[in-house]
DNA sequence: CGGCTTTATTTGTAAATGCAAATATATGCC
DNA sequence: GGCATATATTTGCATTTACAAATAAAGCCG
């Protein structure tokens, strides 16, 4: 038997889905998506970032974050650079006008954190993060067997 | 600034992502879609049920969850009916051969919860369900907000 | 009862997504 | 150096998704 009520990954989904959701909303009146937000996240945090590795921090799928930087980029917040080293790849960058968008909507995002995080203690918040990157790391253990182990 | 590396909605997105990655490679064998899991495992939870809790249950919306609903129900894995005392309303019900994949699919979804929980205590485990379902709460009481209050 | 508003589901349509194949460059080995 | 293999990104294409509009049935109120 399954107890969905305690199932985990339901668990995630249903909160996950509802913060998406919400935060959704909310920017999308400054022309932004979750995704291209979350593109605009990870540069901010780390700016000149491989698409791979873009792809890794985003949880977007590589083909799809590539049609993505795409339309970003058209859009003037993102520019796209080979870097010498290395011609095969491409590194992501944010342009002022992204830098900017970013900035407008970081108190958005540090919003919908807080409410999801109402009658949290700050002990409550943190053992939360910190459980929360665990179960990542449990799961990127096995995607490295996974893959090292090729199915069939 | 934002700390991306402590920053809730996007530690609940990679983990997510992550154990939904992993759960519909496993699950590709057996011809079902995370989505269309989602949707048995909501009805073997309670089967029967509207179209509208059914979309709420699975965090799916709704128009794209009545097309999931035809395939399932083309695959036999699902019928729907018309209740008597409201025509407008649609309910769904697991066949039998909609049950025999749930159950098949149950160790799988099991295993994942495991994998995902690996090194966790069953306290640390039933501390982190309870903070998701406040999470799920506390987003779930702005989107109530948001509704009552239209945006314009 | 008959119209008006609300609720529930489905359908139209454009955009996003994901897998697989194609392309381009780099690396290793003889 | 030249060929085979590996890595990184993009593109082809079919499917999924989401918003909005359409449809259908209730519920309400005169």
């Amino acid at each position: 038997m399954l107890d969905l009520a305690n199932y985990l990954p339901y668990l995630l989904n249903r909160s996950g889905s509802r913060i998406a959701a919400s935060f959704t909303q909310a920017v999308r009146e400054h022309g932004i998506t979750l995704s291209a937000w979350r593109v605009l996240a990870a540069l901010n945090h780390a700016d000149g970032q491989r698409v791979g590795q873009l792809a890794e921090m985003t949880s977007i799928e590589v083909s799809t974050l590539s049609r993505l930087l795409d339309q970003m980029q058209a859009r003037g917040l993102i520019e796209r650079r080979r870097p010498d080293d290395d011609a095969r790849t491409v590194t992501a960058h944010l342009t002022p006008a992204g830098r900017e968008t970013t900035l407008a909507i970081i108190p958005i995002a540090h919003h919908y954190e807080k409410v999801a995080l109402e009658g949290f203690s700050a002990e409550e918040a943190a053992t939360l993060r910190l459980m929360l990157k665990r179960l990542y790391d449990n799961m990127g253990r096995l995607e490295e067997e996974e893959t090292a182990a090729p199915l069939r």
